[in-house]
DNA sequence: ACACTACTTTAGAATCATTATAAAGTAGGT
DNA sequence: ACCTACTTTATAATGATTCTAAAGTAGTGT
């Protein structure tokens, strides 16, 4: 398990010893090929399913959060009643599909390029995201 | 006062009868100029102090909430930790200044036309809108 | 104007996501 | 092995939002 080295030093590098619990996280959140979109109920209720550890959710808020501060991990708002977390950490646009709430990444190619003819003065630019809200056709 | 039964015409339409607090609560919405962006809390303190009336957040609830889903009102969702509204509620894009939580309009043709070049099927779309972050200078 | 009924207001409780607390457990250095 | 700082976890606290139910009010009809 060559992954286990690379969680440790993600870990590590957030500022957080590697524990059994810690390891456990990373796993459903980083070993898999594509980005993986979820909120803390989600992760919680996969950790249930797939890790024998029982895994308080202070931990996991916890551990989401240290990886949010050190952008291992990228916080999306869709709506109030919850947060989602995104593996996918660069700049990027997403569907929301309000039918499942579920989000997919649109690729910055599959968005024309944004030219912003407005500018505040005194600001900085800190991103520029497009949110698609998709339904299924009834 | 003609704008008193303007505000009794979008309360009736909304299937809510006119009362004082809730004629109080049009009076912040809508008797200004320009667009008003404001969170529960922030409508609440305003009324403190504009308004004679003690209005309960039960009441603002109510009320916000009837004219979102008359589409009077818009929701903004920028971070997890509470609910925007807009009184702009035409498909628009927006400026959020995160030092002062502050949301800004942005007109469509400051921002470029956006073309998606992904579509998923099955789908359809609801909304397209940008969101800029902006902080001051340091 | 009076009475009736359905809707409204409100204080307070309930809920739900998130954060904080503090006691018991563990990792990493010596 | 020992120490100490960091972690885990159950549990409590918080804060936004929603619910409840009792007291108040608006609209209708008389
Ligand atoms: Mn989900
Ligand atoms: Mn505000
Ligand atoms: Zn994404
Ligand atoms: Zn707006």
């Amino acid at each position: 398990m060559e992954n286990k080295d690379i969680f440790i030093k993600k870990l590590r590098s957030s500022g957080l010893r590697p524990t059994r619990q810690r390891i456990e996280i990373c796993k459903v959140l980083y070993d898999r090929k594509k980005t993986f979109h979820f909120t803390i109920n989600d992760l919680s209720k996969i950790l249930k399913k797939k890790s024998n550890e029982k895994i308080s959710l202070a931990t996991i808020y916890n551990t989401v959060c240290a990886f949010k501060n050190r952008n291992y991990l990228k916080e999306i708002s869709i709506n109030s009643s919850k947060s989602y977390f995104d593996t996918n950490v660069s700049n990027h646009h997403h569907f929301f599909n309000e039918s499942t709430d579920e989000l997919i990444d649109l690729k910055n190619e599959d968005v024309g390029n944004i030219k912003l003819k407005k500018k505040i003065p005194g600001k900085k630019i800190k991103s520029v995201e497009v949110l698609v809200k998709i339904q299924d056709n009834n």
